[in-house]
RNA sequence: GGCGCCUUGGCGGAGUGGUUACGCAGAGGUCUGCAAAACCUUUUACACCGGUUCAAUUCCGGUAGGCGCCUCCA
């Protein structure tokens, strides 16, 4: 099982070798729970979900670890505005409450396995012990140091004890924006440096913290949070660390720096492997720019959400994908036949005897896409394949099933668990053909005008009529 | 300004140094009492200009256009 590692290091697909011989252990940079999740958010996690699933398919174990971003700039304000009578920090925990649930049906809509994911939250009390830990340790060691708002990392402390920073990226004075060095508002002594604890500001919840004899009452800066939530819950180092391509630099090379800095290994993950961004008309979907969708958006104007995960396999995660409604609606059509073919395990009609090989060689093929960097559209490709033949030549009843299962460990496009119709509509079916044979042409119509009422529609085929269900 | 990436048929999107993926959509036909997501056929794609090669969409160089990161960000 391949997949691409952005480390400078390695720039290519890199065989996934667990450290421990045996299980995988993958951290996935997870939302900031401030507002509802836009698709662009939700396609980072179902890069994540998509490549647990192939690494788990392809015999390894996985432990898979997730964080929630629940303080930070963003979700104070926001707890202000939602909850302006609660304390600050009441407010923070209602506001996180409120947007991880969100969060999770979002994921669970679009086919991610929430429960194959260790979720975390920066606030946990054993998160927040252990930043102040690190920090404290860091400080120690001479890689932070305290100014007037805080407590920041110094990268030239970190360069000076022989390590990179810029594993990811390479980092120079000459990359670094003049945006960044003019807005820079913050008491750090250089550019790159970051903050490692961010002191209580008016109105802030904080948390408690001496360092080095100095009150710190404050709140983390956003890198020690995956610093230390990935070490407690994987240890360190582990095999791949997720999230967007926006997050390669500071984001992660920053985790890098404050997980390394005191190790004598400077690796903090053996892989880092990024998603690429969807695209609107062409550009970066994003809250700035207000030209983003929610899930709720989508199914407002009555997609399924898994159409939307569908559309996401249909490129690869690597490369920018224009989200269109034009695309979307590519991608309801396909689920609605794969659903189509999926129904026929229920239907006599559309029941033949297949020969083993075809399907075993199609399903080989699946996997060894998805193995290959995650290639979900070329295993999209031998499940259209497999799936079309089926529409052609009917399926196996007794290897459909066992089939579907593995297409929606692959997929997660819940294909293996569809229910068969009821009883009264087994009987209008039987009764439409019925008529049929007795040529009563007014009445068969009129009945398939019943049944497509009810969502089902007909086909008639040498064996019999076979039913499929229309959109959603 | 620095670094990196991309450009494929109506749309989306794989892939390959020589044999027209795949999905969706359109057209024609088959089948059908009519239908049907069924079947067949079809719409002769690889930004542009050079180079390497027996042969380039595929390799190299350049041009044009686009995107991303360098600042919160999936």
């Amino acid at each position: 099982m391949k997949i691409y590692n952005t480390l400078l290091s390695s720039r290519k697909p890199q065989n996934i070798t667990p450290l421990d011989s045996q299980t995988v252990r993958i951290y996935s940079c997870g939302p900031t729970v401030y507002d509802h999740a836009h698709i662009g958010n939700l396609s980072a996690y179902i890069f994540a979900d998509t490549l647990r699933r192939a690494i788990a398919l392809a015999g390894f174990d996985v432990l898979h670890v997730m964080n929630y971003t629940d303080v930070d700039d963003k979700t104070i304000r926001r707890s202000h505005e939602e909850y302006p009578k609660l304390p600050a920090a009441e407010a923070l925990k209602r506001l996180g409450d409120k947007y991880i649930a969100i969060f999770a049906d979002d994921m669970r809509a679009v086919g991610n396995d929430v429960a194959a994911v260790e979720f975390i939250r920066a606030t946990d009390a054993k998160t927040i012990w252990g930043m102040k830990d690190l920090i404290t340790r860091l400080h120690a060691g001479g890689f932070a140091y305290i100014a007037d708002d805080g407590v920041y990392f110094s990268i030239e402390a970190y360069r000076k004890s022989g390590k990179t920073y810029g594993q990811l990226l390479e980092v120079t004075t000459g990359n670094t924006s003049e945006a960044r060095i003019q807005n820079d508002e913050y008491d750090k002594e250089s550019a790159h440096d970051f903050a490692l604890w961010k002191k209580q500001k008016d109105g802030e919840p904080a948390w408690d913290f001496e360092l080095d004899g100095h009150g710190m009452a404050g709140r983390p800066g956003w890198h020690i949070e995956c610093s230390v939530m990935s070490r407690q819950s994987l240890g360190q180092p582990f095999d791949i660390h997720t999230g967007g391509v926006d997050l390669i630099f500071p984001h992660h090379e920053n985790e890098i720096a404050q997980s390394t800095a005191l190790e004598k290994n400077p690796v903090m993950a053996t892989i880092f492997a990024h998603n690429e961004h969807i695209l609107i008309d062409g550009k970066k979907m994003s809250k700035s720019l207000h030209n983003f969708y929610t899930l709720e958006d989508l199914v407002q104007k009555g997609y399924d959400p898994l159409a939307f995960r569908l559309k996401m396999l249909q490129s690869h995660y690597r490369s920018q994908t224009n989200f269109t409604w034009e695309g979307l609606d590519a991608a309801g059509n396909l689920l609605q036949n794969l659903r189509a073919w999926a129904d026929q395990k229920h239907q006599k009609a559309a029941h033949k005897a297949v020969a083993s090989a075809p399907y075993a060689s199609l399903l080989k093929e699946m996997l060894a896409a998805s193995q290959d960097d995650l290639n979900m559209p070329r295993a999209l490709k031998a499940l259209a394949d497999l799936a079309g033949k089926g529409e052609a030549d009917g399926v196996d009843p007794d290897k459909i099933q066992p089939l579907l299962n593995v297409v929606d460990r692959l997929f997660g496009l819940r294909l293996a668990a569809r229910p068969d119709i009821t009883h009264a509509q087994k009987d209008l079916l039987a009764a439409r053909e019925a008529a049929r044979q007795q040529k009563d042409w007014a009445k068969s119509d009129e009945l398939r005008a019943q049944l497509q009422s009810q969502g089902l529609n007909v086909r008639d085929t040498t064996s019999g009529p076979v039913w499929y269900r229309l959109a959603a």
